[in-house]
DNA sequence: ACCAGTCTATTCAATCTTGACTACTCTATG
DNA sequence: CATAGAGTAGTCAAGATTGAATAGACTGGT
């Protein structure tokens, strides 16, 4: 699963209706252009795409008073608020190693109840765990760790890698446990959308980027 | 950059002549297709794309004995051999957070001299570092962390990663230094492939795979 | 001898991703 | 007032990825 749709169907929901450019600026302004694959080419595509699978339920609208093109916007429907969820339980729960999908996850993680939060958090935990130690049985020869030469870096580079991610869940179920943050049913919500016409603090400056492309 | 092109390049330069289900075998043999998009669309994809752009040559070859369509044989170039280590530099340098790419990179790290690949690690931890702080400085806001709310639990996830992934590197670096492994113009190297025929102890048993999908 | 299953080897359509491009409006500046 | 630049909004073609499909040859059991 990519993270794609999870971000835009929660970027939609948030403001009950919204079109492209909007969805495409909450991105940014949640910093998911740095960490997923958030650009502007998957963002239309996904909203289109989800409109013809019946998620999104879409509406032509003229021209902004700011120019530009004609905007369609869209809103979810029942069955996309569905996906919603079913997609945002799942990117809690999916204990591999695709960051983007975890990181859209927590963003909106307040939508669920507190309790629900953390028993999928452990569940992710538990996966981890259990894979970590089928990666072990099964990746060590008979002929001792050391046979696998520098391969064995790969997989210690996995398994680390799944400690530390067992580790951080297990903080983050702390911080929630101890009452951190403000989830469903517990007063308003606190996920940020940018107002119609605020300027983006975080704009495309694009101050940091990874090495490669 | 995906980390499907330095597999195949690197998995077609290991045999000299190689055919895409020998690549595709070799892969999995690495357990590449656990950590990796090295699935057989991409393999073939890469393959032939990589072709066209004249980083591979291409034989056809009458089917095997073994049966089966008949199949056609690559072997790199010298500008695939050039792309090849730009690719095996990059996937070691590069600091963002694909795991699938410094996968590849590590299995590939001994066709380096022990000295270049020190260096590039180096450098890695050097850009780790330096973006930790730039991402810390600009999305600290003025009003404090805790403004952020849940939102600054993916900051601070892609932060300890960072820190985590910077760790990690300073133990291989340091195991390197050591005297582990055997590197470029040490003696024969140690990246493994199948010989023709052999058995793939690892073969596609599937037996452990992320909970998505 | 027959059939199911597995191995060899690749192709394909559907979908997703990327980066560049279009086209229009508003604003600041000399 | 011309015009460069930035903001608004979205399209497009090329390429990458996925999952399933194809098809012949061998293998083991009944």
């Amino acid at each position: 699963m990519s993270a794609i749709r999870l971000l835009v169907l929660g970027a939609v929901r948030q403001h009950g209706r919204a079109h492209g450019y909007q969805v495409r600026n909450d991105l940014e302004f949640w910093g998911a252009h740095e960490w997923s694959n958030a650009k502007p080419g998957s963002i239309y595509h996904a909203l289109k795409q989800m409109a013809k699978q019946g998620l999104l339920r879409a509406h032509e609208v003229g021209p902004s008073t700011a120019g530009g093109p004609p905007r369609t916007e869209y809103e979810l429907t029942e069955q996309g608020g569905e996906e919603y969820l079913r997609l945002l339980r799942e990117a809690l729960t999916a204990y591999d190693q695709k960051m983007d999908v975890l990181s859209a996850g927590v963003g909106f993680i307040v939508d669920l109840e507190r309790s629900e939060a953390v028993a999928l958090l452990r569940e992710r935990v538990r996966g981890m765990t259990e894979w970590r130690s089928s990666v072990t049985d099964y990746y060590t020869p008979e002929s001792g760790p050391e046979s696998l030469g520098h391969i064995g870096e790969i997989m210690n580079l996995w398994v680390s890698s799944a400690d530390f991610g067992a580790r951080w869940t297990l903080g983050l179920i702390e911080r929630i446990e101890a009452g951190a943050y403000v989830f469903a049913g517990e007063g308003e919500r606190s996920v940020q959308v940018l107002a119609e016409g605020e300027r983006n603090p975080y704009a495309t400056g694009v101050p940091h980027t990874g090495d490669e492309e």
